[in-house]
DNA sequence: CTCAGCGTCACTCACAAGTGGGACCTGTGC
DNA sequence: GCACAGGTCCCACTTGTGAGTGACGCTGAG
């Protein structure tokens, strides 16, 4: 489910960061996308947590790439590779939104950053951060730790929307054709799921992961 | 305006940070900041645009530092310093919503990345999701603007952020040292100002509209 | 088959939320 | 000086929410 998309004109950097990932734990393969289309083709089907993107990408460049991929996958991190000295291509893409940057010499302890940063965001709500640290961590997870990340049903998720478009829960209900009393039992089950404690953060929370706009 | 704040135990790091800021250009100078006491003074005051936080934050924590940053400095992007060993208390301060890191040795080249930043950020709205690609430094707030979007105070995104927390009115009340009476009367009158008919749609509409992460 | 998960509905209850007033103080701008 | 906005606090009131239960039928996986 999360993962990360290496798009870089170079096919030797796109590579080497493909087959430098094999090598770190926790980090699924990394895939590769030569251009601006095959990322978005990859990243529609994907849905990546995390996008490393060449900074000095060709034809449609990175400013266009960062803005055709906010269409198929609005909540993908871009990181974006771009040489020490290369600030002014970071500027712009930290204008673009980029969350952070690392050179096209990525190592291993940097990949595992990212692998971090993958996890980060799939195990907990609120983040949304960038180029995070070195060295793999992520050794022990409290056992109420998510090991699967929680799911809403098709009728959470509706109820959660009513709740991000300020209806009442007898108002969701008259929507769903539901009663009362089963919109406030699917909340509670989502806020539980979302780790919640009331309407208002589990639209925060629902938010920042993307499950509603 | 846009500002970067760094808090840090060690005084030689916090000065050789400021020292290091003199030297990059489109970076105003950096304050310092000995403990989340001293750092959410100087937040209040300068509203900084990034807060270079030590992960090691002695008494009350970087986790309690961030918390009571974000309540009176909601859009500083915290970056943790955090030594490249430190996975731990970097992954808790991610989890947290850091949006960064960097080593306590920061290097000149590191500071204009984080320069980059800040003016990436202060040349857009505080959105972090939809980078809408603007060349335009200041939107101009005009009357005319304020009428179609209206303006949070400072209160009153503190409390939205609150609300974005799961925070009760009673609990964001203490968090900020006003009677619950205080925030209600806050949140009746963003309420009114974002047009949402409970704090669940105030949560959603403000984070569409970028005004909270 | 069993069992877990989902969807549905019902009931109670404490309390938080939301709304309407009003009041006082402090800046800032005209 | 005045008006105005923001911030603070108070009272009283109605409504909704969230928690804690229990129950029943269906479906799919083991």
């Amino acid at each position: 489910m999360a993962g990360v998309v290496v798009c870089h004109a170079s096919a030797s950097v796109r590579e080497r960061i493909v087959v430098t990932s094999l090598g770190v734990p926790l980090l699924a393969p990394v895939r590769a996308a030569a251009s601006a289309d095959e990322l978005v083709v990859l990243a529609r089907r994907l849905a990546p947590t995390v996008v490393l993107l060449d900074a000095d990408l060709p034809t449609p460049g990175p400013g266009e790439a960062m803005r055709r991929l906010a269409q198929v996958a609005p909540h993908a991190a871009v990181v974006v590779l771009a040489g020490p000295d290369d600030t002014e291509s970071l500027v712009r893409a930290l204008a673009l939104g980029a969350r952070g940057f690392l050179t096209p010499e990525v190592n291993r302890a940097e990949l595992a950053a990212v692998a971090a940063h993958v996890h980060a965001v799939a195990s907990m709500a609120p983040a949304t951060p960038p180029p995070p640290p070195r060295e793999e961590p992520r050794p022990r997870e409290t056992k109420e730790n998510e090991k699967t990340q929680p799911v809403l049903t098709r009728r959470e998720l509706e109820v959660l929307v009513g709740m991000s478009n300020g209806r009442s829960n007898a108002q969701i209900g008259q929507d769903l054709y539901l009663s009362e009393d089963t919109v406030k039992t699917h909340a509670r089950r989502l806020f539980r799921k979302l780790g919640a404690s009331d309407r208002a953060q589990a639209v925060a929370i629902g938010m920042r992961r993307g499950l509603i706009q």
